[in-house]
DNA sequence: ATTGAAAATGAAATTCATTTTCAATTAGAA
DNA sequence: TTCTAATTGAAAATGAATTTCATTTTCAAT
């Protein structure tokens, strides 16, 4: 899914792919399940992208790098990654669900184009602080939140066609 | 689904109800398409509640008035009640689409409990800033947004087990 | 190094909300 | 009333998400 970057980011470093593997191991240690090859290769890809990557997608790229990587190991990979904070989900309602990884990374938000899918990073604290006190108001735990516009972005309004979301 | 309004109103009154129905019949018109008995029941069915009700959920309730109404009928019928804006998509990511009315109501966001699937309504023109603020610095043409709060509500805190979303 | 129990894997099957198909019925303009 | 195009709803299709299960792998205890 086509996206234009904010805030661009090099590729993480050795270093940062050994502290994020760490974050993972302790978790999977945690509840008691194990290390593997795969789960391994799925991370690694993960985090070679900035990208909003639905499981099929993420699960063809994994498998540019172990071939008999299967589908449902991916699926269940990204369940862990979420588990652990790691990765999460980011619904753009185009009928799939995406997830961006979290690791050393700023809480943002996306406006989405509803015309060809491009979507834009930008960064709102308001939003974290509207969760905080509109929680309290009404007495909630909150814990996340969600938020996301949605348009047309500048080259589409130029175009005549129209589709997608 | 379970729910608390902030701003509880009475049912539409019957000058209510034929406003909403003049609405969707000129959009019919508009677009073509005929005036029948099955739109007119789930128009009524749908004005009635203001819950935020599964394509399933609106069908059940339609098949009291009409018992052999069916529930591809609702679905179309839902879709032609967004296109007029008498119905918006809400969705709570529980795994099914939910729909609202639209009709004079104050635009408002959810704030939906993880546990027990509880949604408070709540006012933040805020939000509707930021959409219209965030879409002119980046050149998109913003026509919408999402935003809602997740977190445990109250009760839910006090019980022990856990659920849902 | 070997063993064995528990977990992991991945292909295939299943689930389930959503969407489409299609033959019979109905609306409404002329 | 007649005729055409739209509507209806049961059934089938779709497709993403999830589960099943036989086989393989991990890893802690010998
Ligand atoms: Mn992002
Ligand atoms: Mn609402
Ligand atoms: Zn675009
Ligand atoms: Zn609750």
């Amino acid at each position: 899914m086509l996206q234009r970057r904010i805030d661009d980011h090099a590729p993480p470093s050795r270093e940062d792919m050994r502290e994020a593997q760490e974050i993972f191991y302790k978790h999977l240690k945690r509840v008691g399940l194990k290390h593997t090859e795969q789960r391994d290769t799925i991370l690694r890809t993960f985090l070679e992208t900035r990208d909003h990557l639905s499981t099929d997608e993420l699960f063809r790229l994994a498998r540019k790098k172990d071939a008999k990587i299967g589908f449902t190991t991916v699926y269940r990979t990204l369940k862990l990654l979420a588990e652990c904070g790691l990765a999460s989900e980011v619904a753009f309602h185009d009928g799939v669900a995406r997830y961006e990884h979290q690791f050393n990374r700023r809480s943002h938000h996306h406006m989405v184009c509803t015309d060809c899918g491009l979507s834009v990073e930008f960064f709102s604290p308001e939003v974290g602080k509207l969760e905080e006190e509109i929680g309290r108001k009404y007495h909630f735990d909150a814990t996340r939140h969600t938020f996301q516009i949605y348009g047309v972005c500048e080259d589409c309004r130029k175009k005549p066609s129209r589709k997608l979301i």
